[in-house]
DNA sequence: TCTGGGGTCCTAGGACCC
DNA sequence: TCTGGGGTCCTAGGACCC
């Protein structure tokens, strides 16, 4: 039998601010939503009591909160705590997965004879992240997976939920089954149209608890793993202009591209997205017979796929895009040039060098159109 | 002042092949 | 003579998560 412990840390970007600058501390920070398009990415416990919650457009937080400190998002800052975190889950165990940039499942199976029973080991790794990186965690921890994450949302804030072997039938069952993982809006309207409110009654239907619950043998979820890298933005104004948008689909190119060639990536698969301002959003793709990583080649797909693609007249919100069936190599294909692709590397070697070097503006964003001239 | 940006997984239909 | 069925790839959309 294993131990899963799966750990949550609490208001992960509001406490990492708090714990940079103290003064916070106590009072109702948010993370992103400043902007005028943006939304709450983070709300400490303080801005929640007014009803301020992630994914929350900002003008309503501001709203419901208008005494609210209202903080930029600082990606890397909280990449580097949750470095420093999982460097610490990493010393009970050989077997972390990181399931998000503040989330993590620890495996203490067999742990015991190092550490002591995993209750212990759970409540110690709380207390060291606590006086090590000043954060706040909370943590479920039971047999099951699924059974110790919602343990740990129920947790929230600064808590442990221990679920002993054998109780997690008794544990779950007068839950809601909208705190099952995977059950979102959708799915639990079906489910309550089936009579199905609590996890009990989703446990009486057999091929709905293999679905959502990883209890009993059959647990191993078949993930297969197709990776993708992409990049989106929400433009300041809707666009209606083809060569506007074009721009744009530039710069994002050069930062898909970018982020391929940095994990030395080619992508089989391209991908735009398209967001209407009435939110309407598509998705055209194209399978390439060559895998590429270079921006030159990606533009001209997404371009074309663009003007292919988009209703005109319309005004666009949103563009995105995606690169997906990756892999580490793109030489192997019959018909591709080499000359031509040995030239792209060594041009891209050199692009990318400079721009790590001088930061992402040293090479002006020249699209192909512009260049001709 | 309407609704971010990064993803994964699943479904479903059609093409194509044997 | 009315046309099975399984497997895989490609494409599009949508649910969901943090």
């Amino acid at each position: 039998m294993g131990w899963y412990l799966h750990i949550d840390m609490d208001a992960f970007f509001a406490s990492v601010e708090q714990v940079l600058d103290p003064s916070l501390q106590g009072k109702p920070v948010i993370v992103g939503g400043r902007s005028g398009r943006g939304v709450v990415t983070s709300a400490s416990y303080e801005a929640r009591k007014f009803g301020v919650h992630s994914a929350m457009p900002g003008f309503q937080a501001q709203k419901l909160c208008p005494h609210g400190i209202f903080l930029p998002n600082r990606r890397r800052v909280y990449s580097e705590f949750s470095d420093r975190v999982f460097a610490i889950l990493e010393r009970y165990s050989p077997t972390v997965h990181a399931l998000s940039i503040d989330e993590a499942l620890v495996d203490l199976t067999g742990t015991e004879r190092l550490f002591g029973p995993p209750l212990k080991t759970a409540d110690a790794i709380i207390r060291c992240i606590e006086a090590e990186v000043g954060l706040p965690s909370s943590a479920g921890l039971s047999t099951s997976r699924v059974t110790a994450k919602i343990a740990a949302t129920l947790a929230k804030p600064h808590g442990l939920i221990y679920v002993p072997s054998g109780s997690e039938e008794d544990f779950l069952a007068p839950l809601a089954v909208e705190l099952i993982p995977g059950v979102g809006p959708k799915t639990h309207k079906a489910l309550n149209q089936r009579r199905i409110k609590t996890i009990g009654d989703l446990l009486k239907h057999a091929e709905l608890t293999v679905r959502y619950l990883d209890l009993g043998a059959s647990s191993e979820r078949h993930h297969h793993h197709d990776h993708s890298i992409g990049n989106e933005t929400t433009l300041d104004k809707p666009v209606i202009e083809i060569a506007r948008m074009e721009k744009i689909l530039w710069e994002l190119v050069e930062e898909v591209g970018g982020r391929l060639r940095g994990e030395a990536l080619f992508a089989r698969c391209l991908t735009i997205k398209i967001r209407y301002a009435n939110f309407q959003t598509i998705t055209r793709s194209r399978t390439l017979p060559a895998p590429t990583c270079f921006d030159k080649e990606i533009f001209e797909i997404v371009s074309d796929l663009l003007r292919q693609n988009v209703s005109p007249g319309r005004a666009v919100r949103l563009l995105g895009v995606s690169a997906s069936g990756l892999r580490s190599s793109g030489w192997q294909e019959p018909l591709l040039n080499r000359d031509k692709r040995t030239a792209y590397e060594q041009l891209y070697k050199g692009i990318d060098k400079l721009r790590r070097k001088y930061g992402e503006d040293a090479i002006g964003a020249a699209t192909p159109r512009n260049r001709a001239g």
